[in-house]
DNA sequence: AGCCAGGCTTGGT
DNA sequence: ACCAAGCATGGC
């Protein structure tokens, strides 16, 4: 698209000036990318605000991404041949612009766009927002980053942002190189006992095949309640073989859609959170509280339309790139009406 | 204190 | 087919 790049071994002077040795950093370059508001508008719950950063991990990168005008900073620990994990991620080569024209031409939509243009949808690994999600049910926003971060500080690996270096997640922007000491392998090794996380430390999230070998009563210690027998099923059906989450990117958006309602705890707004942010079944529209008033308030003000009718209004008419007008929809609601 | 939160399941009409 | 209660937990 219209996306070109300049690597961190080129000299480019958009390149940022505290690079430090056995770190990669690219500038995506691109316009109408609103990075804060696609990483806090509730489709992923780990990025954290740093400064003018955000820091987060993405697989198994560490991962600190910084807006510019011309696009997005993206620096991360170790060598990197190939960035297109990262622009998969973030969905830069979608032409927004013409995900934009799709969109109905009515008043909430125009509204909705001017508020929030450049948000994306992201595109996540299928087991994370799975059990993200799963964990979202009657959760604020809040909460549901709360319980992610003690369920990866538990049961995740420590991601280190320099392999072999001192974990310096969140220097200011400008600052002075850190030395990097080598450090013995194994310091931070199999047995990790439970220990105070130290300020900034990042986890990866954990596998399915880590959560199956764990307890409910583990999971309940995260704070996520009933949810947990539900996380724990999910992770056992997974790990053991009984469902492949690569394999429904095979299928049609309904029949993906009923394998994972077969899951409990997941009805049909999870599963359309997941075919959206993580397959990216462009026409899923997960219906919440926030979207349902949307539509009742934007739509049909001072009428009473009952939830089948309202569904099938969803449905149709928001036309091919619905989970991204329903994004939009989800995030003006949430920021500029109280 | 009471209500609500990016819901789902179950049991009652 | 539609309606309500129950479910854990925490923020406001």
């Amino acid at each position: 698209m219209t996306a070109s790049d300049s690597s961190s071994s080129s000299s480019s002077p958009a390149e940022p000036k505290h690079r430090r040795e056995g770190w990669s950093s690219i500038l995506l370059r691109f316009r109408d990318y609103d990075l804060a508001a696609t990483l806090d508008s509730g489709q992923a719950f780990r990025w954290q605000p740093c400064n003018d950063s955000w820091i987060g991990v993405i697989g198994r990168h560490w991962v600190r991404l910084t807006q510019r005008r011309d696009g997005i900073i993206a620096e991360t620990a170790g060598p990197v041949a190939d960035w297109q994990w990262l622009r998969g991620y973030l969905q830069t080569e979608t032409d927004l612009d013409a995900v934009l024209k799709t969109f109905p031409d009515d008043a909430p939509m125009r509204d909705a766009v001017a508020a929030c243009r450049g948000l994306r949808v992201l595109r996540q690994d299928p087991w994370e927002c799975l059990a993200s999600f799963i964990l979202s049910s009657t959760k604020q926003i809040v909460q549901i980053r709360q319980i992610t971060a003690l369920l990866c500080e538990r049961f995740g690996e420590p991601i280190i942002p320099a392999q072999v270096g001192r974990a310096v997640p969140c220097p200011p922007p400008d600052e002075v190189s850190v030395p990097i000491q080598q450090q013995s392998p194994g310091a931070h090794g199999v047995t990790r006992p439970t220990r105070l996380v130290e300020e900034g430390e990042i986890y990866s999230f954990p596998t399915a095949e880590r959560l199956a070998i764990t307890t409910e009563a583990e999971l309940r210690s995260c704070k996520m309640g009933f949810r947990a027998p539900h996380l724990l099923a999910a992770a056992r059906r997974i790990a053991d073989g009984k469902l492949d989450l690569e394999r429904l990117r095979q299928l049609t958006m309904a029949e993906s859609r009923g394998e994972l309602m077969a899951l409990r705890g997941v009805g049909g707004k999870i599963a359309d959170c997941v075919l959206l942010f993580a397959y990216g079944f462009a026409g899923a529209f997960p219906v919440d509280v926030w979207v349902e008033r949307a539509l009742r308030e934007l739509y049909f003000p001072r009428r009473r339309v009952s939830d089948k009718r309202l569904r099938h209004f969803a449905a149709t008419h928001f036309g091919p790139h619905a989970g991204y007008a329903q994004q939009y929809l989800f995030h003006y609601m949430r920021t500029k009406m109280k």
